[in-house]
DNA sequence: AATGCATTTTTGTGATCACAAATTTCGAGA
DNA sequence: TCTCGAAATTTGTGATCACAAAAATGCATT
């Protein structure tokens, strides 16, 4: 099934689009501070254009939920709290159960033999230690075991999900991931779509967000505060002037002006 | 747990709030034609406001799957298919079991009494055979319900996932509504968050859910396309010229200009 | 009557401007 | 040193404009 909105997604050139885009990559991979204020103005001068590309992206994260507009005025990058991440855990368990539960039923030689090559390519990264790269394979495996299903509003449904954890998935470094038996559990799955198991499939995936998601929660203080490690260190203090300048926002595929 | 995105919905008086609640109510209450484009412009004037808040409501609702971007460029209704109605009540049947179990284990005394007020006067609604009236009270009594859970995420996902299905809930009138037996299953609803039998309260919503999208699914064609029940059955012909101003949007709440 | 092509109109996109509300700054008074 | 309030600045919102791409229209040719 590929919808005319999935096309649209290949095809859309626009500004609103890449800001878009920016903004995403530069919260999954945590380069925004928990409770930081955003303005138009400030996205806009950091990416190079106007405001009105920048409130039409904002806006759709906020609407997402990875931004959180506040009564006032401001955007804020929202604050984790244990609640919410058990929250999230429950309802991510039951999608991306679902999603693997009908994977199972329908993947196809090709399909298993793609992610058979992602999981060996996470074991290549791990073994390097870099944890970026080893984020991105691993939300690879994941969303291409999805997509088997081929449901594109269950889908979508997920990767809104997975934005609002997206920034704390960092706080599975290096703990987590070198205790978790992932590797082991990569290749039950693959052999649980290889069998048509779909119940199998479906009790690992479960397990796995299950386990992921409690660890996150487990790491709350005692007000139930997630905070995640920030590649700067200089969260805390925000003190004076324009100390704001200090959180850059890479362009990235965004080169223009 | 109230949530500042919460907070925000009831206080936001912006244009753009007030264009995406006309448009949504618009959308759910089948104003719309499934394959119709949307313009800009056209939406615009319909509500008297500029094109500025127009884009920002038009394109969340994009974003939340209302309404579907071409890749050329152009706004159009979604058009169903079997095979999305059964998609959306799986994912439906997931989330909305969760909310419903979760709901039981803590619904409070007033809560319960809220919801068998809403039962009765469905009751009461469903005599006069008024089934827009009957629509919105189902509508209050599941979100009533889901509300109870006090899962903030989980309510923004099931909202998302309404606003696709609720043009084509017309097409319950009158006989599924009339074969299903709808009040007590939402007695035995109510008698299960009582007893907090978290178990039996979500097999009764999953069963609930799964009963109606399964029937819109079995109108489907032969094509597998779902043609939902226009006000104006005007629908299929678009010959000449500007029969588009045939569609009209009532601003209902937008009155300004 | 049907088809291809050039012209006109429509339409989404991005930038800019004006304005009011919110926020911050700063100094006077205790 | 702290508090309160007025002035200055910041910031979101909505309208308008310019422009290019797409769609619709009209006309000539077969």
């Amino acid at each position: 099934m590929r919808t005319a909105a999935a096309a649209d997604e290949l095809t859309d050139t626009s500004l609103r689009k890449q800001v878009y885009d920016s903004l995403r990559a530069a919260l999954t991979s945590g380069r925004f501070a928990p409770g930081q204020k955003l303005t138009f103005r400030f996205v806009a001068k950091a990416l190079g254009v106007s405001l009105t590309p920048v409130r039409e992206a904002v806006r759709r994260l906020v609407a997402e939920g990875a931004f959180e507009m506040q009564p006032n005025r401001s955007v804020r990058i929202p604050l984790m709290t244990k609640a919410k991440v058990l929250e999230l855990r429950d309802i991510r368990v039951a999608v991306e159960g679902l999603a693997v539960g009908n994977a199972a039923k329908v993947a196809s030689r090709a399909q298993i033999a793609n992610l058979r090559r992602i999981a060996r390519e996470i074991v290549a990264v791990r073994k390097r230690g870099d944890s970026v790269a080893d984020r991105e394979k691993i939300s690879e495996f994941h969303f291409a075991l999805y997509t088997i299903a081929d449901q594109p509003t269950l889908l979508r449904v997920i990767e809104g999900l997975w934005l609002q954890t997206g920034p704390y998935m960092n706080l599975l470094f290096p703990d987590y991931i070198a205790s978790a038996a992932g590797p082991a559990r990569r290749l039950r799955i693959i052999q649980a779509l290889q069998a048509r198991d779909s119940v199998a499939a479906r009790r690992e995936i479960e397990n796995d967000v299950h386990g992921t998601l409690s660890y996150v929660a487990g790491l709350a203080d005692e007000a139930g505060n997630i905070v995640p490690a920030l590649p700067s260190a200089a969260g805390s203090r925000r003190s004076k002037g324009k100390a704001n300048a200090a959180l850059e926002l890479r362009p990235k595929r965004l080169d223009l002006k």
